[in-house]
DNA sequence: TGACAAACGCAACTCAGTTGCGTTAGAGTA
DNA sequence: TACTCTAACGCAACTGAGTTGCGTTTGTCA
């Protein structure tokens, strides 16, 4: 089962119905890689003849959060952003000029090593983390 | 030379004047240990009878990041949160539920180590990173 | 195919932060 | 101490992201 027909059982047991606009949403962040904002997602539905009202991004960007789809990030500015939660846990590169995003890979054995001590001195149970590089692109440096 | 008169040597490097309003403001961050929004030093300058426009708070804030006397934290809400940059680099425990923050301290050996890595493999120059921790609090869990 | 709830659109709103502009007040100089 | 220059400040109006209430439309299942 690919990707996309698990996400539609998802939704299926979740009772939330196939719509043409929701079908369009998800496939827009099939289609890009990086963390997409409610303006973001609104544009790429107008440019395929599928424009929607903003409320109803908002609210299904928040549904699909709910349900564990989509995942929000935050890049530093006002805006919230998500990315499809099934892609393997990464972190972001963020260049502080030009303000392009780019997915890494790290090796997080050190840093789970830490949550767990910080859970045990802290009596605080970690559900996630964000863990966010700034600085300057290739471009930009 | 104590914490504040370093400040205040800082700011008179950047011919910023030494004010009512900015001396109180500064001395808010350093009465409270956690991150702190406009809204939150509007409402302590109003406590102590220095209540100023809220322009001026976020006109200050702004300042005051520029020349590096406090830095901005994202806490995952649609607020700008600031914190003095003085104090040692740490990150920050949020509460899911209640919203309570707490600093902590990490062996940042392997995160190093990690950045290394990306700045020569992603050529991308890595000028700090943000690390923030999300769950419940002792008592919230 | 009828009924019911989910989905949707619209307009008005909230909240954090910004801008323009005129006034006030530190701080260096005479 | 008074003068001057500009940083600092207040106010009102604005912006942009996100929210709410409510009435209408549309999937889905019996």
């Amino acid at each position: 089962m690919g990707y996309e027909e698990e996400i539609f059982t998802v939704l299926k047991t979740h009772h939330l119905r196939l719509t043409k606009t929701r079908k369009a949403l998800i496939e827009v962040f099939f289609r890009y890689e990086v963390p997409l904002s409610a303006q973001d997602i609104s544009r790429e539905l107008s440019k395929i003849q599928r424009a929607v009202n903003k409320t109803t991004v908002y609210r299904e960007l928040e549904r699909l959060r709910e349900i564990g789809i989509i995942g929000a990030v935050q890049l530093g500015d006002r805006k919230q952003y998500y990315e499809l939660a099934l892609r393997r846990h990464h972190h972001h590169l963020i260049c502080l000029r030009c303000a392009v995003v780019e997915d890494i890979d790290m090796d997080e054995r050190a840093l789970l090593g830490q949550e767990k001590r910080i859970q045990g001195e802290k009596h605080f149970t970690i559900l996630r983390h964000s863990l966010e590089f700034f600085g300057l692109c290739k471009m930009c440096s």
